[in-house]
DNA sequence: CGACAACTTGACGGGCGTCAACCGGAGTGG
DNA sequence: CCACTCCGGTTGACGCCCGTCAAGTTGTCG
């Protein structure tokens, strides 16, 4: 179990990103014990009905959050980047409702629940911290079955593109001009409830019509207003201080 | 500002199907300040965009959650029963990300943040309820983004009824035996992405094979077994104790 | 008994799924 | 250095599920 200051700091950063941090808590948050674990691409570090003892923070790299269907489709139901908590719902729900799988490789933290819960008895403003959180994730999920139950493939994918793009600005990676897409066409597809084949058909529309240009996995914005508005993309459900 | 302590029994109720809640904390909930309202049907008791200082109970009755796309199509994304809290989110994220409205007429308790503050203040249980109640709301989302993701028609329309009985039996408002069903086919539409017209064929398709049988909004689950099946719905993102 | 909302039913069309083939790049091994 | 494999991406043909449009029917409330 190791207590290495430096390693926690994307998380933090987001717990500064929700809250005002006072100094006393930030220097809680470093001084938490956890284990690090780096782990490859399609990787699980949550399974549906299953149990921990540790709650599982991102540092590096990507993984979303998706269920399977009794026919065995799948459907996505958020990413997850640098500085996200995987799974700090356990602390209240012992038992997995969704998987948590990597889509690339990744960094991650895992955390006793006791630490956690400690942090947030001692620190208020960590615990607002978290309350913010989940319910900032309640109102993506929210705007994520608007997406998928109303509005069309083009739509569905421009704005899927417009809330990536939006978040890993936030953390630094990248920004409308220039960032890299790290998951597959399928996963788009089970993200925004499509096939890999439509959601081809429409990153090539996106690009034809020039609102978007691909190399590869590596996107680049050409009309950000455009795209807001063919996926029909109004921030403030992310409730970000900086997207505003 | 009244202090009815039996209006608020509907509350006191679903905590304690959360947690364990100790007298004081009951004797806390009783002694709420809170105001009676009695709303009609199709009523707004939280707008998108708006703020409010105080928290919305609901008593009696029934609402929606939803959102509005840009084209002005509508997506509603959960149903609030008796007990449920309409939007205890707004102590951390002041500005309301959609819409709530009745569907039904209805009662509710319109209780200051302020009041309900001090009391997870005092009472850790109560914190904690209202913390599971976060994370189960946000686990069912996250199961209807795979419900219009990808279910059929036929299943979505299986799977929303199974989610409702199997919520109104918790607070003692029918079984699958015998339920009301207070939403029109066009709500119903709206929470399943699809169109009045297309869930009026898959509820006579269901009636028609005998898995459920109607009058009216009267409805009666004639081999639940069955609809399960055909709704792929498993009770365990639910987290309920009962339903288990 | 008139008005209106909700429900019902049928005909038709289109968006997206399905199937299938091919391409291209990265990794592997000879 | 090249052949082989595999995964992901690309493209086309075809068909179905569900949307759309439209016309009725039922039920309820004045």
């Amino acid at each position: 179990m190791l207590s290495d200051s430096e390693a926690l700091k994307p998380f933090a950063n987001k717990l500064r990103r929700l809250v005002d941090l006072p100094e006393a808590a930030e220097a809680g948050v470093q001084g938490l014990k956890f284990r690090l674990g780096n782990v490859g691409s399609s990787r699980y570090l949550v399974r549906e009905g299953q149990e921990s003892a540790d709650c599982c923070v991102l540092l590096e790299g990507f993984a979303c959050r998706h269920k399977l269907s009794g026919d065995g489709s799948r459907q996505i139901m958020s990413f997850l980047m640098k500085g996200d908590i995987v799974d700090f719902q356990q602390i209240f729900l012992p038992v997995a409702d969704h998987n948590v799988q990597t889509i690339t490789e990744a960094k991650v933290a895992w955390v006793p629940k006791t630490e956690l819960n400690e942090l947030t008895r001692q620190f208020p403003a960590i615990s607002a911290a978290l309350w913010k959180d989940c319910l900032i994730e309640a109102s993506v999920f929210r705007e994520w079955v608007l997406n998928v139950g109303r509005r069309d493939a083009r739509a569905r994918i421009a704005h899927m593109l417009c809330e990536f793009v939006t978040r890993c600005s936030e953390v630094g990676l990248g920004s409308p001009d220039q960032f890299h897409v790290p998951m597959t066409q399928e996963q788009i597809g089970d993200a925004t409830g499509l096939t890999p084949v439509h959601v081809n058909r429409m990153l090539r529309a996106l690009d034809e019509i020039g609102v978007i240009k691909r190399a590869g996995r590596d996107f680049r914005v050409s009309d950000w207003r455009l795209l807001q508005k063919i996926g029909d993309f109004r921030s403030e459900y992310l409730h970000s201080p900086i997207a505003a």
